[in-house]
DNA sequence: CTGAAAGCGCTAACAG
DNA sequence: CTGTTAGCGCTTTCAG
């Protein structure tokens, strides 16, 4: 810029304020500094110093968690940073996705950072990525949850939810079980009797099985005749494990907290020759694509939205931020209550 | 950081030292300043003053077209950015996603990118966004084409890969057909026969009709005998129409240009009661997993190695660059030669 | 309408 | 091992 500055005989200041605020300076003379800058192959302000002096990087955070480094290969994901992709690419604001990967470095990533403000996805109540994220004192927006002092958090009532999927899975069970994700970062899997929401660290999950416990009380089952095999992570060969170990144990409802884990079941259930819904009841979490074509019962929600609200959220260009919304879309899985 | 610094009683030189270089600086005093910088709540170096310093912003950048600006909907596009992830992920830098939207300013979106280095998803030869990438100076790694100067290059070898597929879509074939990419970035759909390989301003697209031309060649069949339909973008509505246009001419063989395209051409046939590969044999392109399902004939390339290796010859951590493999899959929807 | 001064927060380079 | 100096390239602020 000096460069230029020099080139067309004028201060540094006159070519800042061509570049960036036409109005303030003769035609003729941004005529000129443009002339120039063009002619030396000069590309614009350097983003890092206008972004150090502005205070402002036009840019916006995603941090996506250790389990989801590969967030372009879930659903899921994808259609909520679509979400969020379409609020910013109106603005022109860039979108940075720094992937965690569960080392002591996640921290440093996070605060490494040169963005606006944070959107994180649902993740753990201690997770060290979204303390950083916190301790930068930006904005940050949470996808889920948890909620903490000094986030936003965007999610749908999961705990009502929860209940109302159950509902529709157990049904008329008499040996109703859950499929789950892990209540714990150690992701330990394992299958037993009952469950204690309390004692999970992510809260998304603590708030379904809150969902789930509200449903067994009104029915007046008592927690520890469900049956929960916990799989340690969302995708197919924990997912198909933990679905075997809980067939198994032939129950005959479950609520799988995610489509993916209900249609490892439903692939494991029908290998075994169970039918569905007459010998078992499955439902899912999230109606992706594939919910539609297996006929699954299942909870929609709009990720797509929701990553839209929390682009809006984090760059200060809404406030008010209610409970998303969702509902039960009852297909074949279930029988009629 | 200053503050920091005098809260401890020490330079803040020694303050950025014990933060970023720990073996230069006595442990205790370390120790001191890192406690300090906890208790007042400090997260670290401001990212914009460092990269600014350091000329470093430890951020990839990946510049997607207008037509892609919903990147993530688009299956090749997430598995070549979960490859770009997957290499970023271990040396931690983060990824910046620059959607541009075909306008005036995404020269400016570009420019104002705090990124150490661009890869650009294929586009054609005069896309500003891409111009604007490579007068920043910095590394411009392309995805496809077009291979300008400053720029490198990762793609298959389009034109044998056509040549290829084509012999496959083509055999027997007395009445072929080419559902294709837009040929200019006016999009112009339309339907017709002959087609100019030179006349076309994508790369990609100009590769695979010289790959057919090569085959016709071969073949001796006339370019003028081969049914071209455009589709004006690469998605349903506009492939459709574009399908039902080339059935309506009853072609017995279409080399379409993507699996998605060759999906709607068969399910368009399938409508018309149409049988493949008997009455109409079809190709596509990329090998999704959709085309798995279908039984499509195609040409599979692994997209997501090639955006691991973008980012590297980006980031400088590779030099060499020979194309990337391919293969056709040969699958149910085309008659054996 | 244009310019001079100051400094954003940090680190490279070089003393001590 | 620690500190001083200088300056990254820009824009805010205030003066002409």
């Amino acid at each position: 810029m000096a460069d230029v500055a020099r080139a067309s005989g004028v201060s540094v200041m006159t070519v800042s304020y061509a570049l960036n605020r036409p109005e303030r300076v003769a035609a003729h003379t941004r005529q000129r500094v443009l002339e120039t800058a063009r002619r030396l192959g000069y590309s614009g302000p350097d983003p890092r110093a206008r972004s150090l002096r502005r205070r402002i990087s036009d840019c916006l955070g995603v941090v996506l968690g250790e389990q989801l480094r590969y967030a372009f290969d879930n659903p899921m994901v994808t259609r909520f940073l679509a979400g969020i992709s379409d609020e910013l690419v109106q603005s022109g604001e860039a979108l940075t996705i720094i992937s965690t990967a569960g080392g002591d470095r996640d921290r440093d990533r996070v605060t490494a950072a040169a963005v606006d403000a944070f959107v994180v996805w649902s993740t753990a109540t201690d997770d060290p990525a979204l303390l950083a994220a916190i301790a930068t004192g930006r904005p940050v927006v949470v996808q889920g949850g948890p909620q903490l002092p000094g986030t936003q958090c965007v999610s749908i009532d999961d705990r009502a939810a929860a209940y109302a999927i159950t509902e529709a899975a157990f049904a008329t069970s008499r040996r109703p079980a859950v499929l789950s994700f892990p209540l714990t970062q150690e992701r330990t899997p394992g299958i037993g009797y009952g469950f204690d929401p309390g004692s999970t660290t992510y809260p998304v999950t603590e708030a379904r099985l809150r969902g789930i416990a509200d449903y067994c009380q009104a029915r007046q089952i008592s927690n520890d005749e469900v049956l929960v095999s916990v799989a340690a992570r969302n995708d197919e060969s924990h997912g198909r494990e933990a679905a075997r170990a809980l067939l198994a144990q032939r129950p005959d409802a479950v609520m799988a907290m995610s489509d993916e884990l209900a249609r490892f079941l439903l692939e494991e259930a029908s290998a075994s020759g169970l039918r569905v819904p007459d010998d078992i009841a499955v439902t899912g979490w999230d109606d992706e694509p594939s919910a539609a074509r297996l006929g699954l019962t299942t909870v929609a929600q709009d990720l797509r939205a929701q990553g839209a609200i929390c682009a809006r959220l984090a760059l200060g260009r809404q406030t008010e931020n209610p409970y998303a919304p969702w509902h039960v879309m009852h297909r074949t899985t279930t029988r009629g209550a």
